[in-house]
DNA sequence: CCTCATAAGTTGAAGATTCAACGAGTGGAG
DNA sequence: CTCCACTCGTTGAATCTTCAACTTATGAGG
């Protein structure tokens, strides 16, 4: 990747903003997770596999589409639905117009779980994030995401 | 730790704000990680690992202060640092001053890894977020991930 | 001294994720 | 119709993390 021979470092005005934004990227998802997973045994992934399927029509969606949703390989997905299929919280099928596709399906009782731990994660997200800044922090945090996330979409696309 | 019957849901701005945040955080570090796999066969935090102990004092850091430098107990910087060293990049030694410790020791070839290492990183990063962003920007993510921050310590604190 | 409480670090097992290989279903080209 | 390429999803092995139990070194208190 190196193609030029001169590095540009950072100012240390860059290298601190790094820094605070990096350790909060770490610590961040370390908190939320730490409340899920107290609260409903469960881990930053398999509460947003429950709540997409939850706002699913039928409460209904194929693995591909989920892994999308969830930011996730298929693979780990695979895995992470037998656990929690083997605790009932949600079910598969294979789709019956076309064998290639699997539905995944929220059960009752997942969507109990869910329903029951939305309210304290909610409360989390406030607390840590949405409270914490003001409305105009919050607009900018925005926009900086989305900068963000479009330069790791050109940067993939090569 | 539902206190209040009464949830304060998001309002649609608020959770436009968290959606978009929230997938940079799950997508950044993937990136991120990704680069470094790719070019130096490292994760995330052992290359934080390599580059702290290279900024430390003889190359040289206990244990317990790497833990907290890298965020992460010490129980997984253990194995982590049994690999390191099964790769020749670090090696371990129980502090001659006082036997509890364990000093962790980048060897030069650790060191000659790190520095082929971080320009591409720095260049990376430098893409994906600090020339992704405009100046004002930069300067307000940081003061996000700061608010944040504290509001984790607040929380940590109880 | 001796004992005990404490903190540092390691270890092994269990749990989760990644990686590569595989199987199964479908639609299209010949 | 048959073969083929393609995508979807699963699986097992390897890797990494988490958890709990354990070892060891030190310093404090009797």
């Amino acid at each position: 990747m190196t193609t030029s021979d001169e590095v540009r470092w950072l100012s240390s005005g860059q290298l601190a903003a790094w820094r605070s934004f990096s350790l909060m990227l770490a610590r961040l998802p370390a908190a939320l997770e730490q409340q899920l997973q107290r609260d409903g045994g469960l881990n930053f992934v398999e509460y947003h596999v429950l709540a997409g399927l939850s706002d699913a029509p039928d409460r209904t969606m194929r693995m591909s589409g989920l892994a999308v949703l969830v930011n996730s390989e298929l693979s780990r997905l695979s895995h992470l639905m037998r656990r929690l299929e083997k605790r009932g919280l949600v079910r598969r099928e294979p789709d019956p117009c076309d064998g290639r596709f699997t539905n995944a399906i929220l059960t009752d009782e997942g969507h109990a779980h869910l329903v029951r731990l939305a309210p304290d994660h909610v409360a989390t997200v406030r607390k840590l994030v949405i409270d914490a800044l003001d409305e105009s922090r919050l607009a900018s945090l925005r926009g900086c995401s989305e900068d963000i996330l479009r330069a790791i979409d050109v940067c993939d696309a090569e």
